[in-house]
RNA sequence: GCGCGUGUGGCGAAAUUGGUAGACGCGCCAGACUUAGGAUCUGGUGUUUUGCGACGUGUAGGUUCGAGUCCUAUCACGCGCACCA
């Protein structure tokens, strides 16, 4: 009996390739579903034991999907563009589209051999120019967009060129950098240059100079979400705030739209949380202050309009323009040093030192609602990057302003009855309000005393917009994507500056390819690495790229010298899978009806609020744009787990070369050392395997226990110098690919990290060794009879089957792979090798296991892929129990148990209890009242 | 600080609406077959007790005939956001 399952699996691999098993077409007869894994970047370390669990899991899925009828998509592709093959390349001159391909290579090589029904047909890879075609077409079409706020979608900007021209800026509501009025007459009088700069306030895909994350190691900004704590998540390098002109994306325009489509998909809530903390929507009024004895005029932000009666002080962001306009003399030499001092600081200082700093501003702003003149502060705890770069501060209410306050001995006035505020703000938002306003100012014509906080909020609000000193606005956190990157290996912008002014290419001219380079690193002058590139203008007379020599500024154009970002050709690769190979379309109107969206996504949360949010993003445009036809990219998402290593250690003595043993080490004084985990089984150490692996163990000495060497261990990132890295591969080669699979999915629930041990995989392996053996006996005859089964096999059968079929779509495969277990020990145990039991059995293992179930499938006589067979249905009938064991229980107790048949009635039971013995002599002699019957378990009987 | 989530044997973990806690697997123990076992098969395995039994789901209460599950408080760990006004 044996179970060869690497020639099952070569054999299998291989007839799937030739026969095409895996391909899909569109076919209205079928029901879609669209199962989509986070496409990998190719990295040069091949894949870890670790990366395949999500494919694993939607090819789970999608086989099961597929079993059941529908017409299923799973493709595969790579996010080829990336930072550490451009490093590599820098390194080593080596190309990096050729590392890139080789990586590509490796990958393919090792998921091959997992058996995954990727349809490799619609295969993509971001770098390819076929592909990032329309990564280029998006943006030209985000360029030549604004978003209307009133019909809240993007438009084309020739809509609101049109209506500049005919009304000027009044009644344009669009998403934009910063309100502008301008007349029309103002507007047809600008010269080209002028206009276009005033349309990039508007665009979708605008140039704007701000403050972008700056990482000077690696010469390129960088997105929010790809700085972590102040450093880069990749490298973990130094990042600063610096001012530079850079391409964005206005993505704040849909942060509405992005927080009310959560509400549509099925994520889950963890992951939804994040992106809403993330978008930030915070709901509150903007109130205009005047600076006294001026004509200054300026606005604050704040959620809490209640406590205008409690503003001592007002805080202005060191960035804000109206620092320098409002500092008087007498204080202008004290405002200038602390500017001076806060600039210098980095963010991330600022942030990390939380000691109170400021300085007066010498000028008095006017309450609007009192009148009253307050002291305008400056300082860095306000952030010019949030609602307006100016607060109202309320020391009683605020915990930040109170600090503050404390520091310089600003009054403190409460507004909520009973709240102590002599240690600390009182920040909640409930209570009554009072001092609201002081007798003061009583004839003040806003008055919240005895109002709660929240009427008081909603009392303000009305006031302002009344009386126009406000107005009611939200706000958001999420800010717009910066999206260039000072790279080579990214996509190219199809933009070409004439006279300064971005055009785009026309779109038949697309793609543009990535030029060659001589080098990877910026240029001498600071340009990014494309300013290397000879062939890099743009020729609009011959609508060609051409050498820069020709430049002239009439006809031949330079070219954008940055790239796109990496979540750029991620974003909307979903939509490509559809019709991968369309040279005249992102996707085609047919391919996308049929497909829709994804139905089901997986990978893992590092892109809560990267990739998931831009992609949301881009798709919600494309929408817009009637490209997509869904909103949401993605309708499901599981998150998997990741898999992390599980270390071992040696304990070296001390300056010698002598290791001991876990449980003895104590007793000196050791180093721990990594020790490959491939050298150790089950924590014994092979000695052997350890002298052999590095020359200075070749003499080690060991002090063992019980004639072994038991190695420590501990939960770490999976990682090559950690040595604790297992290889997919060599799994493969020792127990299968069908194993791997089985045991990854068994390690635990999905969604949860875990270490990776290679311990427990024999049971996995034994199970399908098992199951082999149901089919073929010691000699390798086929043991499988045409005899019709039992009731007892049924019931086995439809109890997986009924399990199966309920698990699949929960993602319960770990409780799954149990029950598979459990019913193939009961069908060993009844000898059974009925065809008509097995033939179920494999189908519902197939997804799980599928080369040892195609092979099984062929040996039942089959000659067509299992692919192909039909989800076996279970049958309620044999899952039935003849009787019922209940619990009589006594005020709670357990006392006996009684055995019912199936069908008998709560009166039955209820006899049949009072009559039996043993209830009479546990009632304590007391008199039965009332016997309780809970369907199917216990029996409660209630003196 | 705010928000979300998780706590069950030596280990990974199960447990439909509240109804026999610890399924299944690893590990461990014993036995069988073996020249041998890091192969295979069979049985056992929460703690405690000679036994009957008692006790057991982070901790402390509560609801209930009955709580891993529901409620309150509390501790620990993990994740997200964070001078966001």
């Amino acid at each position: 009996m044996a179970y060869n399952f690497n020639e099952i699996e070569q054999k299998w691999q291989k007839r799937w390739k030739e026969n095409n098993t895996y391909r899909v077409v569109e076919n209205n007869d079928k029901k879609k579903f669209y199962v989509l894994n986070m496409f990998p970047y190719p990295s040069g370390a091949g894949l870890h034991v670790g990366h395949p669990l999500g494919y694993i899991a939607s090819d789970i899925f999608a086989r099961f999907k597929r079993l059941q009828g529908y017409n299923v998509l799973n493709p595969m592709g790579y996010d080829a563009y990336g930072l550490p093959a451009e490093q590599y390349a820098i390194q080593t001159g080596q190309h990096p589209a050729v590392t890139t391909e080789q990586n590509i290579a490796r990958y393919r090589e090792q998921l091959d051999k997992i058996g995954f029904c990727f349809d490799w047909n619609r295969e993509i890879r971001t770098c390819d120019p076929e592909y990032y075609h329309w990564t280029q077409w998006t943006f030209i079409k985000m360029f030549n967009s604004y978003y209307n706020n009133d019909t809240k979608s993007a438009r084309p900007i020739e809509e609101l060129i049109d209506r500049l021209s005919k009304e000027g800026s009044a009644g344009i509501n669009a998403a934009c950098s910063e309100e502008v009025e301008v007349t029309a007459a103002e507007w047809n009088g600008m010269s080209e240059t002028e206009q276009q700069e005033l349309l990039m306030n508007w665009r979708i895909a605008f140039i704007s100079e701000t403050m972008v994350n700056w990482c000077p190691m690696l010469g390129t900004v960088l997105a929010n979400d790809e700085v972590v704590d102040g450093v880069s998540e990749r490298g973990g390098h130094p990042v600063v705030q610096k001012k530079m002109k850079q391409w964005c994306l206005r993505v704040s325009a849909y942060s509405q739209r992005l927080l009310d489509g959560l509400d549509r998909i099925d994520w889950t809530d963890s992951i939804k949380e994040t992106q809403r903390n993330w978008i930030g929507r915070s709901e509150g009024t903007e109130m205009n202050f005047r600076i006294k004895d001026s004509d200054i005029q300026f606005t604050i932000f704040t959620t809490r309009a209640d406590t205008i009666f409690g503003v001592t002080f007002m805080v202005l962001a060191p960035e804000s323009e109206l620092v320098a306009q409002i500092t008087t003399e007498g204080q202008k030499e004290a405002v200038e040093a602390y500017l001076d001092r806060t600039k210098k600081r980095t963010e991330r200082e600022r942030m990390i030192d939380r000691n109170v700093t400021g300085v007066f501003t010498g000028s008095y702003a006017i309450n609007p609602i009192t009148g009253e003149e307050i002291p305008v502060w400056v300082s860095d705890y306000v952030l010019s990057g949030y609602g307006t770069g100016a607060i109202m501060a309320v020391p009683a209410h605020d915990s930040r302003d109170y600090a503050f306050a404390k520091h310089f001995g600003i009054e403190i006035r409460p507004l909520i009855e009973g709240c102590d505020v002599s240690e600390e703000s009182f920040d909640a938002k409930e209570g009554i309000m009072t001092n609201s306003p002081v007798a003061k100012f009583a004839d003040c014509k806003l008055n919240l005393n005895g109002l709660t906080v929240k009427e008081a909020i909603a009392r303000t609000k009305e006031f302002v917009t009344e009386n126009k000193l406000g107005r009611v606005k939200v706000n958001y956190r999420l800010r717009d994507a910066i999206f260039s990157r000072q790279r080579y290996w990214g996509e190219p912008f199809p933009i070409y500056y004439k006279n300064g002014v971005p055009c785009p290419i026309p779109e038949e001219c697309l793609p543009l390819e990535l030029p060659e380079v001589e080098k990877f690193l910026p240029t001498e002058s600071g340009e990014p690495p494309l300013g290397h590139a000879k062939m890099w203008a743009w020729d609009t007379a011959n609508r060609c790229v051409t050498s820069k020599e020709n430049i002239n500024n009439e006809t031949v154009f330079p070219l954008e010298l940055n790239t796109m970002p990496g979540f750029s050709g991620s974003s909307a690769y979903y939509l490509r899978y559809m019709d991968p190979r369309n040279h005249t379309a992102l996707v085609s109107s047919e391919a996308d009806a049929y497909w829709q969206n994804v139905d089901l996504y997986v990978g893992g949360t590092e892109h809560a609020t990267g990739h998931l949010i831009y992609s949301r993003f881009w798709n919600m445009f494309l929408f817009d744009m009637g490209i997509s036809i869904k909103e949401e990219p993605f309708q499901k998402l599981i998150n998997q787990g990741m898999i992390q290593g599980r270390s071992n250690f040696v304990y070296r003595i001390k300056d010698t070369n002598t290791f001991v043993s876990l449980n003895l080490s104590k007793e000196y004084d050791v180093t721990p050392l990594h020790v490959d985990v491939n050298i150790v089984s089950n924590d014994v150490l092979d000695i052997d395997a350890f002298r052999a692996w590095r020359p200075e163990y070749a003499n080690a000495e060991f002090i063992l226990e019980e004639g072994k060497y038991i190695c420590g261990w501990a939960v770490e990132k999976m990682s090559k110098s950690m040595f604790n890295v297992v290889n997919p591969d060599v799994i493969v080669e020792k127990y299968g690919a069908d194993t791997l699979r089985m045991y990854e999915i068994f390690l635990g629930p999905i969604e949860q990290s875990k270490p990776w041990d290679t311990n427990g995989i024999d049971g996995c392996h034994r199970f399908l060794r098992k199951l082999w053996g149901m089919f073929f006996d010691k000699n390798d005859n086929c043991i499988v009879t045409d005899e019709a089964p039992s009731k007892e096999e049924l019931k086995s059968l439809h109890k997986l089957i009924k399990k199966a079929t309920e698990d699949i779509p929960a993602f319960s495969y770990n409780t799954n792979v149990s029950a598979f277990m459990i019913c193939v020990n009961e069908l060993s145990a009844l000898k059974c090798s009925k065809k008509a039991i097995l033939e179920q059995l494999v189908v519902a293992l197939s997804p799980f296991a599928p080369h040892i179930c195609e092979e099984l499938w062929e040996v039942l006589g089959h000659t067509t892929t299992i692919c192909d067979a039909e989800w076996p249905a279970f049958n309620e009938e044999y899952l039935k129990e003849d009787t019922i064991k209940y619990t009589i229980s006594f005020n709670g107790k357990a006392r006996f148990t009684m055995d019912f048949a199936a069908e008998a009635s709560n009166a039955d039971i209820e006899t049949a209890v009072l009559a039996n013995e043993n209830s009479q002599k546990y009632i304590d002699g007391k008199p039965i009242r009332k016997v309780i019957i809970v369907p199917k378990k216990i029996v409660n009987i209630v003196i």
